[in-house]
DNA sequence: TATGAATGAGCGTTCATTCAT
DNA sequence: CATGAATGAACGCTCATTCAT
């Protein structure tokens, strides 16, 4: 192939398509078993062209991170604003984000070692809008903690596998956290 | 440039040693971030000695895994033998296990790829306990699921962290799980 | 993505203004250390506007070497042909040169794998004066180089630094090289 | 070939290898035109091995600097102990290691970008042992600048091609420097 | 005249692994 | 049992250069 500029090409384009391999790749193998020349070949363009958009395999990487965190904040601050959202609706469209957005979930979640960041952002969230809830004072952050750790088992099992949508996902989970009596008859 | 055997040098010793700088390093930085040269530092023995007691970087990490799951798999079985072993008693064993071993806790349950085995076994085990009571059917392996998610989020940020004992813990879950009513008074 | 010609762009000012930036790189970080991207961010175009002007970088650092040593050769010659210039005032006419064109002279004389050409020129002008000259003659091809040496260094540390003007430095070296006497009480 | 150690195989002398071949390169063809791939094909090894003695390509060529600045600092400080060292004598010994190790003073004397700390120190040395001298006090610094221009470039025309010998060539600078009367008969 | 986009070729460095002693 | 010395195989990244517009 010679040098120079492709027929047809367009920076914008390429940048996204490597993103979009970049995001694919990570989420799958993980970020020390993704090389660069994965991505490029994946992307059809050479190494150099990489380093045209991204500064390094790392920024990328963080990149990749700041925005899924980005968006988590976007939508927790969204039912922040508009009151009275219920808790199990705000869950829901978490897993609604997961859901169109699986691999860069995988990877904000599972793989980025600044993934606590998230979770311990996520957890503060349920914790202020359990505050306003009769819950018994002690247990707040545990059940939080304990809620969320269902939240990222779950999506992993049931929703990034496509076997709940969202909504059965987050009716699921509310039944389990919040509607037990019918559940269980314990021995 | 003396060669050869080290006084009081013992294979033994240097094979568990090895092991021990290893889960150390796996657990805190990680597989791929766990250079070879790293334990042997470690260790205070070089790089062929390694490769004396273990066949591979992999293989080593596979063992401790393996371990790891053997562990867990007895845990599981003691219960089983004896019959009639609260669910709550099971999963404090688990917890009291993660307590003491919390290095091949991490390893086993956050880092391998393989993490996933144990943990479809647990969510097994789980099931087959919970059968025996009068959950409502569809629900059971989704609880399950969401039980272990639970455990392995609490497990990290309060067992791991000394904030709670293995019994506080299992006590606290089953709070969460199976008494309900006193927990919420819904809006 | 507008492409195409600037306004009020010319030619032959970018190439001036390239040539100038290229200058100034190449004397302050040298050769290998000067990329093609620091010359045209520099001189505010593009790498492919270097290479309508320049064929490679290499060309370009030898056309810069090649001007310096034609200017030298220049200098050289008029002395030539207005007979009986005294020795002192084509020293002085060189060190002129070098004020009026610091960085270029950097190259030329310290940077350029090439400047022994232009040394060795100097330094068969210098015998070739000398030589009218009632001086030893074993001795002239070393005085001459000594002399050269001299000048290299003193150019160095007072010239290009503005310690001396040309006219200073040219007395200074003959004051050294030509009026012993009044200089050294030896021991 | 296969991998490990070597039959016969010496750290030490790999080492000294990789050194020299390095000091023969560095200075033949520059800092940058040098690649670890050169060096080590011509010492026989694997770019490996290089790693396993030297830090980086530029520490190994930071290391022959600190040598020879630290050699010629020995030099002459060893004149500055046994008092009454004639300023020819000290000149002497300088260019005597200068023939004894051509190559590392080209790379320490015209490669390095430090090479001006080491030409700085030499010009110090000259002033101490000029103040002792009835030299007009406000040319010291000048003249030494001056002597230090004619042995840099001597050295590299006469004495590393061979064409005098260390005692010659500082008989002829000092008959340059200190005794001209008899050199010239101006016009 | 000038640019946006791309690449060939290579370089320094790292790491798990393996001989010879 | 243990080590000193070495290497195969990559990998991330850079830079001069070039095509298509």
């Amino acid at each position: 192939m010679a040098r120079g500029r492709k027929v047809n090409s367009n920076g914008e384009k390429s940048k996204q398509l490597l993103r979009e391999k970049a995001i694919e790749l990570f989420s799958t193998n993980g970020y020390y078993q993704t090389k660069i020349s994965d991505i490029v070949k994946a992307a059809q363009v050479t190494q150099p062209t990489f380093y045209l958009y991204f500064e390094s395999k790392e920024s990328l990487f963080q990149d990749l991170n700041q925005q899924f965190q980005q968006d988590l904040l976007n939508i927790l601050d969204e039912q922040f604003h508009q009151q009275d959202t219920p808790f199990q609706k705000v869950v829901e469209n978490l897993l609604h984000y997961f859901t169109a957005n699986p691999m860069l979930t995988k990877i904000g979640l599972y793989q980025s070692e600044e993934s606590y960041l998230v979770k311990e952002k996520l957890v503060s969230k349920f914790e202020e809008i359990l505050e306003g809830q009769n819950l018994q004072r002690i247990n707040i952050h545990m059940f939080s903690q304990s809620l969320l750790g269902s939240i990222l088992r779950l999506t992993n099992t049931f929703l990034l596998t496509n076997k709940k949508s969202p909504k059965e996902l987050a009716e699921d989970l509310f039944s389990i956290y919040f509607a037990k009596e019918d559940m269980l008859v314990t021995t």
